[in-house]
DNA sequence: ATGTCTTTGTGAACGCGTGCACAAAGATTG
DNA sequence: CAATCTTTGTGCACGCGTTCACAAAGACAT
């Protein structure tokens, strides 16, 4: 029987091995002392945990660079997850496959829904689309929600978000990239608007100091 | 002068407003007691702070689907980021434009890093390709990747790493779908492999139990 | 100038996740 | 069967981020 301690796992994912066996202990108690945990039983037991041993059907809504990148993307399919429908409101657009699956139009949300019993949607249309869309995804019965758009949606309690902002993932980049640099560029107030200049010679930081609580690792 | 307080920037964010005003301090002390903080000179330190007011050059490597799709977005240029280049292994993407910009061959790599003094790559690759990719980033120049190859890459020190699973994401939308639904269903032993079934009945946690540690929020 | 009222900035307490350290479990060997 | 050795499962302590609560600062009215 196949096996690995938690020495290995951790030694492997960089993490801490005591830290590793701790959550582990959460999904029930199914190592053995002395041996390690059994693979496969191992995996199973997480599939299952995180729900990987269902089916999810999930929707796309706004099929343009980005929605039709994610339709063709096979990653999903191998992790669970089934594009049901994919919607768009461009009504030149619909009938017309992409990835081998015809975009409806957003008339039909609702039904398309409803009807494949999806609780996962995706919004990938512009901004100013998504809150609109997101409310009838949510009014038809879709519960989380994966959401492209660079704007906070607003939902009711027990509907789960995640917000995936690509902007945000370089401005981290950037953030560090710039602390990697030392602070020398940063005494570049000349660029600085009238109110900023008023008073940063007096309170800006300098280059010391220790990273700002506000940002994420 | 327009300014904000605050409690009015916490409501908004949906976060705690001491949270708020301790993060600020961090990035000095600015804010008129009994007034507010000046939205012009707020913005202007966050950004500064944030690395936003410098330009940052970036390379896209790896125009397929999802490389496309960034190439289109808008959203990066509006946040400071500037698409310095376009590069593709495939030989016949070579010269033809991507929004507007000509695609490059893998070969030039290394120039485009240097001339252009690039210091942040996204990749966009197959997984397979991810880390010999981000290899001969390091090695012209760049500090910091953004990776959308489902693949841990490995870095020397220095260097950050940032990873967009948009599969994860999907999966921590269905691990809390699947509380909400409670575990009626994962009562489902029956499609558990030989070593899970063995003994599963005796060890497998009930409905009841908190949220493991394990799972991000 | 004095008083009032609003909002900041922060010390202190709290809660939670992480890591240490070890007893208990169980396999394995003689 | 007893001894030994490996590795789990977890109590406990530490550290860090979050939140509370309030004194101090400053605007504004009188
Ligand atoms: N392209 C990227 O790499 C990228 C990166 C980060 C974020 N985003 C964000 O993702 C979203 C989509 O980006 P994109 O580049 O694919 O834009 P896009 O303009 O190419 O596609 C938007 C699609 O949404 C459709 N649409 C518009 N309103 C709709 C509605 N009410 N209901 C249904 N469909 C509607 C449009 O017909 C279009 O097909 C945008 O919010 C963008 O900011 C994109
Ligand atoms: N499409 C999506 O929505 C999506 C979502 C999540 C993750 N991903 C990941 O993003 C990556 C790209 O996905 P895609 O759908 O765009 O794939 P794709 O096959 O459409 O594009 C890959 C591109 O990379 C190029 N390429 C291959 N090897 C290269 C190399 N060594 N150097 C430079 N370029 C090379 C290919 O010529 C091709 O143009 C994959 O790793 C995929 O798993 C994609």
């Amino acid at each position: 029987m196949p096996t690995v301690s938690s020495e290995e796992l951790a030694a492997a994912a960089g993490v801490n091995s005591a830290k590793l066996r701790k959550d582990f202990s959460y999904l029930g108690s199914y190592g053995t002392r002395g041996v390690g945990y059994d693979v496969e039983y191992l995996v199973y037991q997480i599939s299952r945990e995180l729900g990987l041993t269902q089916d999810w059907p999930v929707v796309i809504v706004g099929i343009g660079n980005l929605g039709a990148a994610l339709a063709n993307y096979g990653g999903f399919a191998s992790r669970g997850f089934r594009v049901a429908a994919l919607i768009d409101a461009d009504p030149a657009m619909a009938g017309k496959p992409v990835a081998g699956i015809p975009v409806q139009h957003t008339d039909e949300l609702e039904s398309i829904i409803t009807d494949n019993g999806v609780s996962i949607g995706v919004i990938a249309t512009p901004a100013g689309a998504a809150q609109q869309v997101c409310d009838r995804l949510v009014a038809a019965g879709v519960t989380s929600i994966l959401n492209f758009a660079p704007t906070v949606l607003t939902v009711p309690d027990g509907v789960d978000v995640r917000k995936v902002d690509l902007s945000i993932e370089l401005q981290i980049l950037a953030f560090h990239e710039q602390r990697k640099a030392g602070e020398e560029a940063a005494a570049d107030t000349a660029a600085a608007p009238a109110a900023a200049r008023r008073r940063s010679a007096a309170t800006d930081q300098g280059p010391d100091g220790d990273v700002p609580a506000v940002m994420p690792a």
